[in-house]
This record gives structure tokens, sequence and C-alpha cells, in this order.
RNA sequence: GGGGGUGUAGUUCAGUUUGGUUAGAACGCUUGCCUGUCACGCAAGAGGUCGCGAGUUCGAGUCUCGUCACUCCCGCCA
């Protein structure tokens, strides 16, 4: 069969009239009306309806068409008409013609489907509407083939590809070259868990998988490519979510001589372009708002903008306060802060106030509580209002610059981090159930200034990593409040609450380096151990470079407008980072575990750098050879702990008896009436020859109590 | 690791609160009829370990406990 002269069902239209055409694709559905059947034929560019009428199809061919089935592949050669009136379909593209039959191939055929893949009449609505029921994805995942021939499904990954192609070409006429950095490497300075790679070459000694090509793209800055970027898959073995994958592919870029404008610039530049893809348009330039500008006013490092209700600092209000919660709150050197939700009294009532918000969702996040006031004129209206004196009242009016019909929240707390982080929550779940977030909007945000360093128990940790250049260098490595103080020169691009990518101008001064990673604690050994050969190409002339990384997945779902980024993923994992259609991961053989060194690993010792217990079921199963399944594991962990319960109570009982092996004191039993007898084999060696080891007459088992 | 939700026909879901006849619906599927449908129509039919396991009970889809799977949130993670 030849494909040369094969048109597509979905560009077909009245200019193709009489036309003969031959087209290749899938029954999306039929319609079957005894003489005559009609065929929804669907291919990558649409659908077009087939007819087949004995008034012009074969008889062959008619008594073929009724045993066609929906996914059945089919070729067709046919000729193009207009549809006769009142008989064309608005709600297809190519609704005003249709396809004469006149010979038709099954290429295949197909099994009933575990799910529906028309979209039918759906064609013409938006991709909000995939499919006029969800399936669960679990399903869909197994049968992810079937899913993706949805026309929804092939948008998202068409649009995904076009947006490739865009990123790619803009970036080329900016003179970026696309270079591509090792999958099989070490570990990087990023702070999440490794997926590792066993070498075979190499027993006992593993690869990482890139959590991102951090110090490859440094140090191709060295070596003077100037400007590079490259789409890149990147691994993280944490938990997963609706927007985090355990590969994810991210668009990292770098660039020397540049400064933070630059990169602002050239992002927005291309954020745009990727948006008017999904038809959006971004207004540039993008705002800016530092951390602690987004932290005092929503809480969150990565600020939802597409609506306002920002937070308002009001501790000073209550110095005096009669009130004791805020009182004691006070004393102990804590901050009160509060939301304005503006003309809310309706959908707020105090039954929702009180007993789902103060009782319920607040506590959920991890405030002790919640203070609500509704507006009622010019009056504060609340459970607990009457603690508040006339001059707090009218202050907290005019400080939150409330009206009649709105509603004030309150989180007070001793901890600033707490306070900023359950109010930050519950302005989102405000947002959301009052609709205050309007769909369609974006609104993009670069978030700048964050803290060069995080305080921890033993010290400092860096925010980002150690090869964030600090806003000055003049700073003291022992001196923790001064390294606090510390702003770095990184940068954040956020839109509507979703951090798409983040970077930052790096440090290329050796100096500087080294007095970061005396802050961190890290010796010159440990620096040197851990990231020598990058140190080592800072000694030769580095250029001043920063870049920044984008996550794709996270940004083709948005300007797809799906939530989830399985959704713009053709083979995704699901939440237990397993993949339904291919079942991985999975066990593999003996033989593979054997080739990579992997089998002796049991004992801690046998692992450099392992401190991991050995798990005493396994050794269990090892000593006494029974193997089982995991899901035997909770039977015999629940009866080993009933076992060494056991054994401690008789302990505890009868602690002047020494352990023995045996409970019954070992004895020989013979029969009544029969004495005896020993084997003649017994003299020659023969009857225990096969014995792994003898001890007089006897031979031992394995002491698999023990 | 912690918390919430879900699990019933191929699919999407009722039914579970308050245990009680043969577990239902829609779509899909199979067969038959139908020459203009496009969510075709009409008729008939098949299809269920009610996630799994224990328990309570005369009796469990329904109640209790455990367990598994999927999913959302927190932790974790740029």
């Amino acid at each position: 069969m030849q494909y040369n002269d094969r048109s597509n069902c979905g560009r077909l239209g009245s200019a193709d009239i009489d036309k003969t055409v031959h087209l290749a694709g899938w029954v999306d559905a039929l319609r079957d009306h005894g003489e005559v059947l009609f065929v929804h034929l669907r291919d990558k560019s649409g659908i077009v309806q087939l007819v087949f009428s004995p008034e012009f199809t074969p008889e062959e061919i008619c008594r073929q068409s009724t045993s066609l089935r929906s996914e059945y592949c089919i070729t067709v050669f046919g000729r193009i008409v207009k549809r006769a009136e009142g008989t064309e379909n608005p709600n297809i593209e190519t609704g005003d013609i249709e396809i004469i039959v006149t010979d038709m191939t099954i290429l295949s055929r197909s099994d009933n489907l575990p799910f529906p893949i028309s979209e039918k009449a759906m064609m013409g609505s938006t991709n909000e509407t995939i499919s006029r029921e969800p399936v669960s994805e679990d399903l869909r995942l197994q049968y992810r083939y079937l899913d993706l021939r949805r026309p929804g499904m092939q948008q998202f990954l068409i649009k995904r590809h076009k947006i490739n192609a865009c990123v790619r070409e803009f970036l080329d006429q900016n003179e970026f070259i696309e270079v591509e950095t090792p999958i099989l490497t070490r570990s990087t300075p990023e702070g999440a868990r490794d997926y590792l790679v066993p070498s075979r070459v190499n027993p006992k000694h593993f690869y990482a998988l890139p959590q991102s090509p951090q110090l490859f793209k440094q140090l191709l800055m060295v070596a003077g490519f100037e400007r590079y970027y490259q789409i890149t898959r990147c691994f993280r073995d944490e938990d997963l979510r609706s927007n985090r994958q355990p590969e994810f592919t991210q668009l990292d870029l770098e660039a020397s001589f540049i400064d933070e404008e630059f990169i602002f610039n050239l992002i927005e530049e291309l954020l745009c372009r990727m948006f008017e893809i999904g038809g959006t348009n971004l207004p540039r330039p993008f705002p800016h708002m530092t951390w602690q500008e987004a932290m005092d006013k929503t809480g969150s490092d990565r600020p939802d903008l597409r609506f306002e209700m920002y937070f308002v600092e009001a501790t000073d209000i209550f110095t005096q306060t009669r009130y004791s919660i805020f009182k004691q709150i006070l004393q102990r050197g804590g901050v009160i802060k509060g939301i304005n939700v503006k003309q809310a009294s309706e959908s707020l009532s105090k039954n929702v106030l009180q007993n789902e918000y103060a009782k319920q969702i607040v506590p959920g996040f991890g405030a002790k509580g919640m203070t609500w006031m509704r507006v009622t004129g010019d009056q504060l209206d609340s459970n607990i209002v009457q603690f508040f004196s006339k001059e707090e009242q009218q202050t907290i009016i005019k400080r939150f610059n409330a009206s009649d019909g709105d509603v004030i929240l309150i989180i007070a707390d001793p901890s600033l981090e707490l306070v900023n982080s359950a109010l930050g929550r519950l302005r989102l779940h405000v947002a959301d159930r009052l609709d205050m977030i309007p769909k369609d909007k974006f609104v993009p945000v670069w978030v700048t200034d964050f803290p060069l360093f995080e305080p921890t128990e033993e010290g400092v940790t860096s925010s980002h990593h150690p090869f964030t250049a600090p806003d000055r260098i003049d700073f003291d490595p022992a001196d923790q409040e001064d390294l606090l103080s510390l702003l770095s020169r990184s940068y954040d691009i956020v839109v509507n609450g979703e951090e798409l990518g983040g970077g930052s101008i790096r440090i290329h001064d050796p100096a500087t380096q080294q007095k970061v990673f005396a802050a961190l604690g890290l010796s010159p050994s440990e620096a040197e151990e851990k990231f020598g050969f990058f140190l080592r190409a800072l000694d030769f002339g580095p250029p001043p470079h920063g870049g920044l990384a984008l996550g794709m997945d996270r940004v083709v779902a948005m300007i797809m407008k799906t939530p989830s980024i399985r959704e713009v993923t053709a083979f995704p994992k699901n939440r237990s980072a397993f993949c339904p259609l291919t079942q991985a991961p999975s066990l593999v053989a003996h033989e593979q575990l054997a080739e990579l060194g992997l089998l002796d690993l049991g004992k801690a010792e046998s692992l450099p750098g392992s401190d991991q217990e050995q798990d005493t079921i396994d050794y269990l199963s090892w000593v006494s050879r029974i193997g089982f399944e995991d899901n035997e594991r909770p039977m015999i962990e629940s009866a080993l702990d009933d076992a060494v319960k056991m054994a401690q109570a008789v302990f505890g009982i009868a602690q002047e008896y020494e352990p023995a092996i045996s409970v019954v004191r070992g004895q020989n039993c013979f029969r009544k009436g029969s004495s005896a007898t020993r084997s003649s084999f017994v003299e020659t060696g023969a009857l225990l020859k096969n014995a792994p080891s003898v001890k007089g007459d006897y031979f031992r088992v394995a002491s698999i109590l023990e």
C-alpha cells in the first residue's frame, strides 16, 4: 500500500469538492443506518465524515464496512462532495463536506476500548473539556497510547513542541548555543535526593542523575562559550505532586558578561513569545518584588498577584490591648497581621468564620486560631469585639481601609514565620473560595533579593546553592548575624503564584567562593572533596556570569491552562513514582545485581559512606533461606514483634535461667518395644556423607532460630 | 513521614447515613431492524470476587478493625 498521495482529514474543505482523495486514520465514531453507514475518520489533523452507501460504494466494500468498529485503523479512497443542505455539521471543521467511499481497507482491528477516545461533537469546544466524562488517571496512564489518541491530548504535546521550537529559535537568534551535558554524573549541590545509577566498571561506585546541569553550565562559561542553553531532563528523588515529577524538563541557560537586567529582558521576551503560542499576552515589563516585600505582603516567596488582599501589619495597634490572647502573644515578642476580605460579609457568615475558619481551617494551617471582625456600617462586629477599645477599633478600621461589608481576618502568633505562612495560606484559601481569582489572567512577577543564607541548628545554609553571588563581599564568614543579613543576587520568575523558574548571578571570584564555603562551615579540604573540579576551574580566569532555569513542564502546563504537568508529559509517572504503562520501576534479575556488585551490600561496612542499619527481617530471611513477598512483610513484622515481646516477657519472669537454644531438653525417643539400633552406615560414614558438617554421630542444621 | 478524599458493570456514577427481596442508572459492548446520521433512532441481550482480608450479626455493598491502590494537602522539594 502506498501512502504518498494521502491527504489529511482535517485539512479538507469546500475547495476540494469533486476531488478524489486517499485517506488513512482511525474510526472515531460510526452510525449504521442499515443501508447507509456514516463514519467519522480521524487522523492527526482532524475529523472528516465518510459515507458508505450502496448507491456509489461497491457491494463488497459495503459488506466489509459493517464489521468496522471504534478505533479500527483503516484507509479509504473516495470522492469529496458537498453535503446536502441541512446535513452540515457545524461542530467539526470539515462539516461542509463528506467523503463518498469507493474503496476501503481495514489495516488493523482494535479491541473494545478501556475508556472512550472519541471527543465527538466536543471537538468544537476548548481544551478545558477534553472528554465529557473524566476517566481515572491511573487507567489513562496504563493505556497512555490510547489516551494520547485524543485530539485534546495531542494538542498538548503539539503545542509543547511548538513552544520548544520557539525557545530554540529565540535563543539561537540571541547567539545562545545548545550544549548537551552528562546525564550520568556526580551529585550536584542542589538540595534534593539523588537518583543513583550503579557503575559496573567501578564496583560499589554510583553515578548520580543530575538535579540540574548547574556546575556544567558554569564550566561552559569558564570554557568561554559566553551563552549556553539546553532543554534537558533533570531528576529529583522526592515525593511527587501535580506539578512535580521525578524527571522533569528544564530550560537551562547561562551567559557571561551579563547582569540581572540582561536576564530579566531576555526571559521576559522569551516568556511572552511562549505564552503567545497559547494565545496569552503577558504585559511587559514584568513587575519586581523583593523577597522581603513578598513575604510581608503575601507570606510567600511566590506571591499570587492576580488579586490583592495583601497583608496588613497590625502589631502596633494592640500594644496596649486588654484582649488577653493578643496581650500574651505580644509579651512573647509576637506578631499580629491580617487581611481585609472586601465585601465578603455575605459569603463569610459568623458561622463560617467561627466554626470553619477559626476552628478548623486556620488551625490546619498551623496557627493557634484566627480572629475575625465583620464591618457593619462603621462598627466592628465579632465574638470578641468587646475586648477592644474604641480607639483600637477605629485604628483597625482605618489601618485595614475597611468599609461596610468587609471582613477582617487576623492571625497572631509569637512566630513571624508562622503568621506569614498561615495568613498566606488563608489568603489563598479565601480567594479561591470566594472566587476572587480571575480566570485566564496571568500575572508574572520577578522576586529578587532573597536572603543568601538561612539559619540552621548548627549555623547557616545556602538558600539556593553555594555558587550564588552575594550582594556584597565584605562580610565576615564567622559572624552569623552579618551572614543572615546578606542578600543574594538571585531572582525567581513567578506567575500566578507558581514558581516557573529561577536563577542567579554566580560567584566567579575564588576568594569570595572560599568565604562562602567558610560561612557554610565547609573546610577547604571538604570543599575540595565535594567540588574540587569546579573550584579548580575558578582558578583559570572565569568570566562574570549568571543564568536561569525554567521548569518547562510547568510553563507548558500553565500556557495550556491545565493544572497538572502530567497532562503535558507524554509518559508520566503516577503519585508513587510508578509508571502504570511499563510497570517501572521493577525487580531485576539476580545476575544483573551480581554483575553490578550490589549483592553484598547487606552489611553496612561493605558500603563506604553507608551507615544504614540492616533490616532485621531481611537478615532473618537471609539466614533462614526463606523468601517472602512484600505484602507478607507486615505479617512477619508483627509476628516477629510478638516473638520479641514474648522473649522479653519470659526473660523478665525467669532471669535466673541462662537462655538456651531449645526449650525442650534434647533426647532420643523410641517407639515402645523397639530399641535403638545403630546403623551399619554410621560406621562407614555413608549415612552422613552428604551432611554439611558433622559432630559425633549428628549433623548440624541451619541455626535458623539464632 | 503526617492528614483528608476515593475505591460498586468496560467507563462515569447512584445505593452506605438508619445492615434486610434477585445490587441499579447512563454511556459503552453484542445481536437484530433502519437510506442522512453526526451524543442517530428502535428492540433484545450479555456484563458485578461491591478493592482485598478479618471481625460483629440470623443476615454486611452498608457497621468495626486491618490492609492495598489511586488522588489532594502538609512535610520534603526550586
